[in-house]
DNA sequence: CGCATGATTGAGTCTTTTCAATCGATGTGG
DNA sequence: CCACATCGATTGAAAAGACTCAATCATGCG
């Protein structure tokens, strides 16, 4: 992937924040600093796999930061039609969608044994936390750009190198390996997100394997060639 | 369109805010109160056609919210391959995007004659300025779902049906007429905000004349028929 | 008035989707 | 513990949609 795009839709988390303490979890996101923010000032929720965080038009009372698992979050049109926008690891944030609204404009549910820290919408009041609010939002919108450039201009082979690159930067942030991981999704939530039919998906994967980028086994990924993958997401005709 | 997308991608200005006060220009995005808010506070700034406000990577200093004009923002890979991000008229907000990293991530390029006010940020430390702040952004997070929503599922004629719906919409509430307006922008801007070639642009355009929906010429549209454009938002293929 | 930019339209190609069949893994109940 | 049911993944073939290339047509500006 160009540099550019890169910067753009590949946000990476400077810290190791997994299965941590509540503050590792938030601070690599600047939510907050160690003084504003311990493990006893928030309530935990634990969100089995298939349940909702929340949905749609549900009240906005707080935002989430995940402390370990693992979301998606989704829109649906009446229509049947829906659209993940967004897949959510430890340490990131869920929720915000609702501050302006007063309502949760998305589902957002856990695809595996997940657990929040739930904060309240009022304790964003608090002076210090304004800031690293504004941060945390401001990235928000940064990724989302990236997601648009991708679903706007890339071909197929370019989506789903740039979603496994992404993907393999978040987790090697949180102290995972880089190159090998399991994807908690499947491939019709991937295909979902990336505005491609879940066949598309699989044969991109599957030629990918066949070109020895990568090793594919289901939901098992291991990155054999991160310069061919990257090679991909500029060369759209290799 | 759905209700839902409708609910999620239009969002509408509720009040007139044309060539007006500034304090009227912001307020219906309840970036601030009159109490906080004045016409002497903030500097203008005139942006000629074609001039950027600012470009991907300048230092973040402030956002601006748009008195009056067009602008577009785009980000651009340096394979030359870009995209459109945004439209943005009278009373709407630009520049959110830098917050986060120190720096914006988009250039914003005026496409008529315009002028903006210049909020330092610093001024949005302001307690009450911060409710109104995460509003905005908040409401940006919501846009830029409805826009992921048309990348990723919505077919040409969708695409662009939904977005001369939104730019109906838009201009109504600033107190132009909501069936008859001027596109400020290029077919090729078009397409690359919809993620669309120009051709498929034109030709979506020439289809919906043909079948009497709209009437295009050249930059100047006129609704004939919004239940039926409505209509061919939530019906791919008539 | 002529040039340059933007828009339209046509023809052919390519990507991706859709429909359909098969395969594999996982988990449950007998 | 195994058979079966179910869900997800893979693969193929045909069709559709959108793109590219290219020519022509408007419009506006110098």
């Amino acid at each position: 992937m160009s540099a550019a795009a890169a910067k753009i839709s590949l946000a990476v988390v400077p810290s190791h924040c997994g299965a941590c303490k509540l503050r590792e979890v938030c601070l690599p996101h600047g939510l907050a600093d160690r003084d504003l923010l311990d493990d006893l000032s928030y309530t935990r929720k634990r969100v089995h796999r298939g349940d909702t965080l929340f949905h749609a038009g549900a009240p906005f009372e707080s935002i989430y930061a995940v402390r370990s698992g693992f979301f998606k979050s989704s829109v649906v049109l009446e229509d049947g039609r829906d659209q993940v926008t967004g897949f959510h690891m430890a340490g990131e944030i869920v929720g915000l969608d609702g501050i302006g609204g007063g309502n949760h404009t998305a589902d957002v549910t856990a695809l595996e044994e997940s657990e929040v820290c739930i904060i309240p919408y009022a304790r964003l009041d608090e002076p210090h936390m304004q800031h690293q609010l504004h941060k945390v939002m401001s990235r928000e919108l940064v990724r989302d750009q990236g997601v648009m450039l991708l679903l706007g201009t890339m071909r197929a082979e370019e989506r789903v190198a740039t979603f496994l690159i992404n993907l393999s930067q978040r987790f090697v942030a949180r102290g995972f390996s880089a190159s090998e991981f399991h994807l908690r999704m499947t491939r019709e939530e991937i295909g979902s997100y990336l505005g491609l039919s879940l066949e598309t998906v699989s044969r991109t994967f599957s030629r990918f394997q066949d070109e020895g980028l990568v090793a594919v086994q289901q939901k098992h990924i291991r990155i054999l060639d991160v310069k061919g993958l990257k090679a991909a997401v500029s060369q759209p005709n290799e």
